[in-house]
DNA sequence: TCCTTTTGTGTAAACGGTTACACAAAAGGA
DNA sequence: TCCTTTTGTGTAACCGTTTACACAAAAGGA
């Protein structure tokens, strides 16, 4: 690999003006320009990032932590925030966290050792981890799960929660149950709290349950219990987990039980009977994330606190009239 | 962010024994190596990165160039990979390059001027982008789509496609419709030829078109033209894709048609009815490209060529007795 | 023409680590 | 005891960039 040093020597000119004129910065002669232009061109030259970045106290890279990349929706925030990033001329460092506080330290301890300009994280397990993060200095912008006190791009949970609501009370739902996730997330509360308000105000009745915690016994006897007529999941794996499990037990989706989902992950159109869910612009987050990011690291003015809209996506898997 | 130099004048010692404290190099008084710990505790001290793999040219990271991440079965793989490289103390960079030679380029040169160790590559799209790859002189292992006479990780095809053969066997095929793709891939024409044979052999008819250029209606001629009772896909998300096409035009799968898919990624378990696929181990395949990526790095012995074995699922997308 | 400003370039000091080398003190062997 | 080896530490060079500073040449203004 050429270095600077190197290309110097071709061209006869000092280390110095080879790096202005790579970067455009201070005075340089046409004629320097291109003796330079065809030094770098006949050696392969290409600056070596890591003597910038240990210049510069500050690499072209973004650490990226995510709870698990493999978990469908962020998947593609994970690639909303990579193609966004590699426009910009930034690369991604990835972490999964698995909601491990040691995992997630981990990896911001990583990202902080490799000088990242900046990072984005969602579900950050603990405060803890929170503050010994906040305590690096670095940029940061969180999505998903987010402290209100932050930068932040997430989705409005409380309306998609209200909209999975509408969804079965639209398929004229009698019995609902609500299968919801850990609550002490502010985003799984308040997609419940949407959808109970919602249901609240239409005298429906319905019951809830922990989706996590939930057997295909536990589930089949929720059913009959309660006669239920409708199911409104946390997220659409969960959606397909409980059509499976329907259709194994021959109810019909959507006449017997109707099904929504939450997340419009790619599958969710394919499915057999397709999925009714709501769509969080997953790529658009990643994309407004990693943009507001690179905004603030290059202290231009930006909204602080983006909130993407949902919608309701009716597919099969839900009645209609 | 503390630096070395901090901690030496705070421990009252050179840089140079910080350094060999820090990395068990070298001889170290038992009570010197207590003050630099105290130093480091109280100043917090982690080491830079980016000055090491400056002074090494070599970084702890590798380089993860996939066609796309948001693609289930790489997800997967490159679940499988992370966690590797995390055990083993490296960290991933990752890029997609969507079938671009320009961005697979894009990747490679980023990976190199990053002084990444060593670089996981699947389906670098053309054989020139391949050479210039290797004019990087970087350690490198190759996974899924493979060039014979480099280091690769991957999965038997052809006994692939004959297991997807021996599903529709199986189910007692007469007329099977085959839907491959780019034959140019040797994975891709390995499974086609697998399943050929197998049914050639059961003298079982079959035809078969290209999956990505098929339409809605192309399938459904195809079907009643050649009164198709059995679908091998060449992936489990176009089968998903075809079984749905079924499901809107009253085909029952799998008493009026069978599907068989390839990969089993996570959802196919799901999916209703669930998906009869040939199981690649696709986090194993991650897994093992890093481990023997890392024995690269550190000239280790190893296997160069890995060919893991794959295995049939049936499910109830296809029919049996 | 002389002085000021602009343009163009080089020298050398950073950035934060690692390590070759030098050298002194301690330990071991005769 | 003297010589050799082992142990322990510091000095300074190096990795490949960027940039502050110095300075000279060219251009512009009076």
């Amino acid at each position: 690999m050429a270095t600077i040093k190197q290309v110097a020597q071709h061209a006869g000119v000092s280390v110095a003006t080879v790096s202005r004129a790579l970067n455009k910065s201070g005075y340089v002669k046409k004629e320097t320009q291109d003796k330079i232009d065809k030094a770098i061109q006949e050696l392969n030259y290409r600056p070596n990032e890591t003597a910038r970045t240990l210049y510069k106290r500050q690499s072209r890279m973004i650490g990226l932590l995510l709870p698990d990349m493999s978990n469908p929706f962020f998947t593609v925030v994970a690639r909303g925030v990579e193609d966004e990033a590699m426009a910009m001329g930034y690369h991604i460092i990835i972490g999964n966290g698995d909601g491990n506080d040691e995992k997630e330290l981990a990896y911001l301890n990583t990202f902080n050792v490799h000088n990242c300009s900046g990072i984005i994280a969602s579900q950050l397990s603990s405060k803890e981890t929170f503050d010994s993060f906040k305590s690096y200095n670095m940029p940061f912008v969180l999505l998903d799960r987010v402290y209100e006190d932050h930068e932040f791009v997430e989705t409005n949970h409380y309306k998609g929660g209200q909209l999975q609501a509408q969804a079965v009370i639209n398929g004229k739902a009698q019995s609902v149950l609500i299968l919801e996730q850990d609550l002490n997330y502010k985003s799984f509360r308040e997609r419940f709290n949407g959808a109970k308000l919602m249901l609240d105000e239409a005298g429906i009745m319905y019951v809830s349950a922990n989706e996590l915690s939930l057997t295909e016994d536990d589930l089949l006897n929720l059913i009959k219990e309660h006669d239920i007529d409708s199911i409104i999941c946390s997220n659409d794996v969960g959606a397909f987990n409980a059509m499976s499990i329907l259709y194994n037990h021959q109810y019909k989706v959507p006449d017997d039980i109707q099904v929504v989902g939450y997340d419009d992950i790619p599958l969710s159109r394919t499915y057999s009977p397709s999925l009714t869910t709501i769509h969080q612009p997953a790529y658009l987050i990643g994309q407004k994330a990693c943009q507001q990011l690179i905004k603030q690291l290059e202290g231009k003015q930006r909204e602080h606190h983006q909130i993407l809209d949902v919608t309701l996506v009716e597919r099969q898997s839900t009645r209609r009239d």
